[in-house]
DNA sequence: ATCGTTATGCTCTATATGAGTATATAGGAG
DNA sequence: CTCCTATATACTCATATAGAGCATAACGAT
């Protein structure tokens, strides 16, 4: 059985963090339609001919598109709705996009490649500062005006229930890893750009900051976040993000930004050492006060522990 | 930009549980190659002018082929490795496979579809009466083997630790949710019998007990395990699998099934009962013995807790 | 009434987590 | 040299959670 008219794309969220604030890397996208030129992710087709594995072409690609050649990756997701791709309306192909995540040191890209700030694209993911005010004063409002005009009461409980576990409204704590519920939710009601160029929707009288993307692009973006932020609990990827040694104010530095939430610094630093995921080196560095000990990942760590990953030691300084 | 020479398939590992022991729905696969007629998951290529979206294309086709409508789904991985369509190597399209998770009640399936055992084809996943002795008497010391015929100590090192963590041997502990990464590591080892068909792996004396599956299929189905058994501790997803009302005893069992190990009673009631996963409805069934108050899966918890799952109170009666 | 069987309540301990206080060691200002 | 600031690191304490086990309750069958 054929199955025409699909093209297979390999798109990559490749992530890094400079000076505490995590980065994706962009391309220009090309400048169609309405979107002017907006940024998306390096992306490619599919070459059976060339590639063996799909983690093998999206490497091919990102090195074609971008001069970086990436390390650790995961497959996210594959996105195949109709009309991701605009151009299926006008009988174009449907767009089959085999999302991955990608994680590295900061390296420079080639020209029309560019890191940029995660948290342009997604705003209202980082709490480090405190709630940030777009929550408060453009997105609960809408969402508890979405709330009251549902069809039925069942409908607005349901719709309350989702806004509150999204956005950890009343006494529900925010938790950081419903990235994509939030990015779909807030679709939903209207409040991110694509959402009117897709013409879906309700209408709604504001947009939230926030950077588009091109496509669905910005939606990958969240995937991607979310599945870093489950998986920092429960695996030891953020040393991908590391140099071989690090103190320990800089790997809680790393994982409250990609947290989006500030950490208990004493019991961070009790979580990751007595939990043996790192081991000091007896070298230590400077960094402005007392000198602090280099440490490194442990590998041990994974043939004792089942889950071994670095937790949220919630709240305060 | 095409992409010749892709045919785009959806396949569906569909779970259910009937008397403890979970099942997955099978269909009988084409009578072909040296597989003879090995059984295999339900799947069809996806069309794009008929299926909106994927999850819709994948219903269709549990339903075209197996009669079956499926409530919870949610997409597990994309396969798209050369070779995984044998008829690749004489010009045969390169198969991209969709793979998705559905969670159901049993129901009867239409004449060519029928629920198979899960055991029946990972059987060294099942540690309810303990370590299943292929452990110790097949897969152990063929392991042993592996790591020391490696060309370098650092490689032996590396295969030790692969063994380990996916096993459980030494002082490391057996993780149940490590499905997949046991799986690959016997296929790599040729204990698995699809490792022969397609000619890789080393060579090696013995296969292990437990069915094979058409293609990679029990690859698949591999995958699913892992990840089922891996969201039952952060995701109220058992309930998918249960009637409105259901005693502690039933979801303890139904999730020592699932999780391939035996949990403590008591333990397990507090964690569902105090971890507000459920309620009592103040009716009884009789069991045997002492009637058991029949219970509810309780909504609020989505609200209250950030990760509302069972968690696996280990080991005993 | 007694026994097997399952359900349910309760205790005890070890460990983990949240939160906060106290002390150590660098560089720089005076 | 002393003091101050900044950061690192050690320690305490209350509470929550997890592992393990004992005790009691309520049914059916003999």
């Amino acid at each position: 059985m054929k199955t025409p008219g699909i093209e297979v794309v390999l798109e990559a969220a490749i992530v890094s963090v400079a000076r505490n604030e995590p980065r994706i890397l962009t391309v220009k996208g090309p400048d169609i339609g309405q979107d002017g030129a907006l940024p998306g992710l390096p992306s490619g087709a599919l070459e059976v001919s060339v590639d063996r594995t799909l983690d093998r072409g999206l490497r091919r690609w990102v090195r074609e598109r971008t001069g970086i050649e990436v390390g650790y990756v995961e497959q996210l997701y594959t996105f195949g709705d109709r009309f991701r791709n605009p151009s299926e309306r006008g009988g174009g192909p449907r767009i089959l996009s085999i999302a991955y995540l990608a994680l590295m040191r900061e390296e420079r890209p080639s020209a029309d490649a560019s890191w940029q700030p995660w948290y342009g694209f997604l705003p209202w993911e980082d709490h480090r500062e405190g709630e940030p005010d777009v929550i408060g004063r453009a997105i609960s409002p809408v969402l508890e005006a979405w709330i009251s005009s549902a069809d039925s009461t069942d409908g607005a409980k349901l719709r309350a229930e989702r806004s509150a576990v999204a956005f950890g409204l009343g006494d529900t704590p925010w938790d950081p890893v419903r990235v994509l519920e939030r990015y779909e939710l807030l679709y939903e009601v209207g409040l991110i750009a694509e959402a009117r160029r897709d013409r879906r929707g309700r209408e709604s009288s504001e947009v939230l900051p926030g950077n588009p993307m091109m496509l669905d692009h910005r939606r990958i973006a969240a995937t991607a976040l979310a599945r870093l932020r489950g998986k920092l609990t429960y695996r030891p990827v953020v040393f991908e993000l590391l140099p071989e040694t690090f103190t320990l104010l800089a790997l809680q530095q790393l994982v409250e930004a990609l947290a989006g939430v500030r950490l208990h610094k004493q019991n961070f630093r009790r979580l990751v050492e007595r939990g043996g995921l790192v081991e000091g080196t007896g070298c230590h560095a400077s960094t402005g006060g007392r000198p602090a000990e280099l440490y490194r990942f442990r590998r041990e760590v994974l043939r004792e522990r089942p889950r071994p990953g670095v937790g949220f030691p919630h709240r305060s300084s």
